[in-house]
DNA sequence: TTGTAAGCGTTATCAT
DNA sequence: ATGATAACGCTTACAA
């Protein structure tokens, strides 16, 4: 039905070898007399003719496919990403496919499944908890080289980030401002990441010679509606948190949101920590103070690994990446309480 | 170097044919002896087959792949498109390919080309503006079939909303508030569906017998620092607007951010309205005001359409599908503002 | 410089 | 119920 290589060596009136040679023209230097490469060309051109990847692809060993599996694309976090993933890719001659899982075990199974069938020459897998089995043997009957992102593995190469340091900086900042109960709002247990992130606000805790109150961890997902809920619950409390440090940014809002519901202030009242510093959190106001991640580092990093593999002879390296994370210090925490206060009660005599 | 068919018949002591009848089983119900059957299962399994993709969809009609063109990733507008489409695609048995053009003639040309040569069975493309050229001829050649989400077309299938009624909706809504001086941030004019919010705008006030006055509409793109800046701009005008229209979520939270940083209030001093309705509009504080445009369904009702037009046997119809928008009336706007000032003043005496 | 032909790994058609 | 074998559309030795 559609157009082949054999209708345009036919139109051009040439062999298909010829035809295949001038279409991979820029992949491969193969002497064509550029008299006939011109006939080919127009043949091309006129008919629309287009190779078939799938027929391509089969004689080659490479698809050329990256599979990215991400948790939950509603979140800004994981397009950050993605994109440093997408940028170096395409650089590379890949193509991405991007899925997400929803945090569903079913969702996830078969998306890998799917990625594997295709032959993806890589797979990145970003953040998401026991939702994904990825066995190494699976993977190894045909090569594919895996890399994580923001999740622990003795089998795979990964980019990671220090969550327990940086929780324990977030936490400490908060500590060091006078804060001694500080709320902090997890996000299920099946994360390694926010699992760490409570080690670090654990550490920070005990360190400064506190004792971790129990009440003051609640429990959360990742989204806004049960920051707001989890945000809540922690200021009704008997003797509520002075500060929370949520483990994103998205609840972090959602925990802004109720302090204002309860008609209190941030900082004033409730000091606020996010974490990953999504392009939103500079523009809340107060702005918040959370912790920034280089989300399209991670990527990058991450998909250069995996280019090493894919291009390199043998098994793959595993590689432990870390990538840098910093506290970026804005109004929500208080410390720059003066300014804030400054710009608060400026505020309130207008209308 | 990979586990093929053959060597699994051999392992197995069948024929090919044998291997590939039951590895289809989900899809054929070709009749192979329970016994045989049996073996080949444990054949496939002790060595880790998964038939090649590629060699499979060579020799039938479809890829099963439906490509996703998005102009920003990084928008949560998008991404909540992007799952209404992978949902109904993933239950109708197509994988889904998502590419970011991040506005960029080149990028979008390339993944346009990429898909193409993949083969997708069809594509979605999801708003954006001229950086998106494609023809109907070079579509056609493969007969991929296509639909347009938000964005206009007379010669593929379209799915939109009514963006002029909604920006008219939401601007009436300002003038019945009161407001005279209505500030709207645009967003580059290469979109048609800003420039069709502009023209709700426009209609909207002139139809109250207002007069557009060129200084109150002022340009950006789609992102929070833009609309910071274009709000700034609005407020520092020698007459400033009393209320600020922006043309998404994002740009109207770098407004508001705008709007407290110049020590003034939403909505007191200026209402905001949005559109989008991003899931984290909501738990702004003071909620945002905005057009809610179920952006999931549209992708929905686009991949519906899709599977509809790759299933049946003929062109393409070349639909048009209209989702519609609802104003959802919340505190930014000052609708409400009773209870918003109950609680701001409530704010106040704490700390 | 160009053409011929042998695969790539499947599925589908036809025998058996 | 099972097995040969011919495609599918392309790239790439190898021949010419």
């Amino acid at each position: 039905m559609a157009i082949t290589i054999r209708d345009v060596a036919e139109a051009a009136g040439v062999s298909v070898a010829t035809v295949s040679r001038v279409a991979n023209g820029s992949t491969n230097d193969y002497p064509v007399r550029p008299q006939t490469r011109e006939r080919v060309l127009e043949a091309i051109v006129r008919l629309g003719y287009r190779p078939n990847d799938n027929a391509r692809r089969l004689l080659q060993k490479r698809s050329g496919l990256i599979g990215i599996l991400v948790p939950d694309i509603s979140n800004p976090y994981y397009p950050e990403v993605a994109r440093g993933i997408e940028d170096v890719a395409s650089a590379n001659g890949f193509t991405v496919m991007f899925c997400s899982t929803d945090r569903l075990p079913e969702k996830a199974a078969s998306y890998i499944e799917a990625l594997l069938l295709k032959r993806v020459d890589g797979l990145v897998v970003v953040g998401g908890g026991d939702e994904i089995q990825l066995s190494e043997s699976s993977v190894a009957t045909y090569g594919t080289k895996v890399v994580f992102i923001g999740r622990p593995s003795k089998a795979f190469s990964t980019v990671r980030i220090d969550n327990i340091g940086a929780a324990r900086d977030a936490t400490e900042h908060l500590l060091g401002l006078g804060h001694t109960r500080i709320g902090f709002i997890a996000a299920g247990t099946s994360s390694t990441t926010v699992t760490e992130r409570r080690r670090g606000y654990v550490q920070a805790i005990e360190a400064a010679g506190g004792a971790v109150d129990e009440d003051l961890i609640v429990d959360g997902d990742f989204s806004e509606a049960v920051g707001h809920a989890a945000a809540l619950r922690l200021l009704r409390l008997p003797d509520p948190p002075t500060a929370i440090f949520a483990a994103n940014d998205r609840m972090a809002l959602g925990a802004m949101a109720a302090v204002a519901d309860l008609g209190l202030a941030v900082p004033g009242d409730v000091a606020l920590v996010g974490f990953d510093d999504v392009p939103m959190s500079a523009f809340l106001r107060p702005s918040l103070t959370t912790v920034s991640v280089a989300a399209q580092e991670l990527g990058v990093r991450a998909m250069e690994a995996l280019v090493k593999d894919i291009n390199g002879d043998g098994r793959p390296g595993r590689r432990r990446i870390r990538v840098a994370t910093r506290l970026v210090v804005r109004d929500s925490c208080g410390a720059s309480a003066r300014q804030a206060r400054g710009r608060a009660s400026e505020a309130s005599p207008a209308v």
